[in-house]
DNA sequence: CTTTGGAATGATACCGCTTGCATAGAAGAA
DNA sequence: TTCTTCTATGCAAGCGGTATCATTCCAAAG
């Protein structure tokens, strides 16, 4: 195995110097043509690529960008960075990911790390995270948007819609249809703007009609199916039962129907369900699942763009909101129906 | 905004030299404990991290992995990966992603694009790619290990399981149970060796009973609802209707269920339907989808070690080959049941 | 007291690429 | 022809680390 051909092997192989060879590669039109076309048919035969090491010691940028996300065994996720990775591709940037299992320390560890790894950005999920990281951050002076989250005045770039709005909308609809005993399985609060923010926002509505939350009818789990079916089991079997469920998200949504099959419901007959985020999930469940739908893939691509924007030094980007809309299935119907 | 510190700025300030400097952040006990406090202490004071593309370029490493998938929205990927990139997170590894769409075009681009990128290795999806791709992998010197497929004598490292003959096993149970009007839905197996190997297995499994797969019953669709719910529809109003469907991946069979109900239909009463993988989706289906478990996590966390192996100079590390295990649920009984 | 060996540390030559500045050559102006 | 202007290219200094080799220091041995 021969050794990696440097620029070096090239200019030799060309008849001219290095400096001519990386201008060939960065800025073709500054080189005479005649030049330029021995310099590629060298690049050519030794089918070089710079350096990578190199190269960002040199420029001091790696066309890098990093995400840290929770997982990425949450379809919203998977198809979200999808897209921003697409987007970025486009603009010869490359997509780092780092998961952090929806765990504060292990993101800021994750941060220090694809920070040290020289991205020259950040995407980050939701804006719920120690003060002490936002302070790294800025000390090193590294761009970065937060997703999936936004609310009026927040103080970074970011890219999201209103949780708390999107969840009393979903609420109100609910309450509309004229259930009263409405309880509600919620993502895991803690270090999670975004569940919290649904939590809040379905007090919201509950609070217009004199309900609300509390340790009887609001549980949290995290978003796995097994759990949020046990969860849907504790809330279907107490006394009275609720008319309607409302889940942090699809996956708590289809573990809750699956509890109530298990237990011999009939959605929307008995309890009506629905979900959050509108993933593929949701059409392929029983009945199919009325949720609000979030544009995860135009969330990603609008990210793209905010950080590529920072990255050529722009400042204040400013912020991206993406409505959601309620989308009507089968799941959710007036009590008793 | 200060200039990032260097090496330099924590020797100034630790009294020290650069070289002792990096002793101490690389092998510690080389150093004098009092000294190396010290070094500590500055390192601490400028919250000091080496820089990546210094680094790289003097080690010629960059503790970077690249994979290539086809897609992150696709269950078994995301989860594979996820695997694959706790694994590597555990020796310092840091994971970049890139996905190809199914396209091997764009695949060996995106090859290219990681290699250039200086990655210590490689993550490819199937063996199925262009010779001119492999001479390029093997003319760059780097370790690649392929994964989700594996067939004897697969002349590469790769961590997987038999494709073919784990359809065959599906096929085999369907006929078992009495079916012999038998469709098949499977992925598109152009440039992809796991859905090719599937179709055959089936094929291996039918031939033993006279049966066939060929224009009639056999029907190759993208992994989406959309499509393969498209691709049943056709099958299931055809005459006379086969009496069992055989899945390429879970997705397919997923849309697949949505045809049936759609046409009225009821599974496995009127027409069984069987899934590949045992993506979480497989248990929230209405019938519970009897399907292939294949141990996704696992295969990424071999595909971790092996890769770690690799970039340690050791040659030869062999194949993992993995056990796939049939689930039976709900969706295929008997025909007419 | 000198000698010797080992441990701790420093000086410095790279690693591959970019870029400011210098230079050579050609084209145009006087 | 000579002088200027411009363009195309080369030279060489970094960018921030690592690692080899040399040096210093100290303790133990002779």
């Amino acid at each position: 195995m021969r050794p990696r051909p440097t620029l070096e092997d090239v200019a030799d192989r060309a008849g001219v110097s290095t400096a001519t060879v990386s201008r060939v590669l960065n800025e073709p039109e500054r080189v005479r043509a005649e030049t330029r076309s021995r310099v590629e048919a060298a690049v050519a035969y030794f089918d070089y690529t710079p350096h990578f090491g190199g190269r960002a010691l040199a420029l001091n940028r790696t066309n890098t960008v990093g995400a840290v996300i929770p997982t990425m065994e949450n379809a919203i996720f998977a198809r979200g960075l999808q897209a921003l990775q697409e987007a970025l591709a486009d603009h010869g940037v490359t997509l780092v990911v780092a998961t952090s299992n929806y765990d504060p320390d292990r993101e800021a560890d994750q941060i220090r790390t694809l920070l040290g790894r020289g991205v020259d950005g950040l995407v980050l999920i939701g804006e719920a995270r120690d003060p002490a990281t936002y302070e790294m951050l800025e000390r090193r002076g590294a761009p970065f948007v937060l997703v999936w989250s936004w609310r009026p005045d927040c103080p970074w770039p970011c890219v999201g819609f209103d949780n708390r709005e999107a969840a009393r909308t979903m609420a109100q609809r609910v309450l509309d249809l004229g259930h009263r005993r409405v309880a509600m399985i919620a993502g895991v609060t803690r270090g999670n703007d975004r569940a919290a923010a649904r939590v809040d926002g379905v007090r919201d509505a509950l609070r217009t009609h004199g309900l609300d939350l509390d340790g009887s009818n609001l549980i949290e789990t995290s978003y796995t199916l097994r759990t949020s079916e046990a969860a849907a089991r504790r809330l279907l079997t107490a006394t009275p039962r609720p008319t309607a469920i409302v889940c942090g998200n699809d996956v708590i949504a289809a573990g809750t129907l699956t509890a109530v099959r298990a237990l011999g419901l009939r959605a929307p007959a008995d309890v009506s369900v629905t979900g959050f985020d509108d993933i593929d999930l949701a059409v392929v469940l029983d009945p199919l699942l009325t949720t609000m739908h979030v544009p995860h893939r135009r969330m990603g691509q609008a990210a793209a763009s905010l950080l590529l924007r920072l990255r050529s030094q722009e400042t204040d980007v400013g912020n991206v909101v993406f409505e959601t809309v309620l989308v009507e299935r089968g799941s959710l119907a007036p009590p008793g129906h």
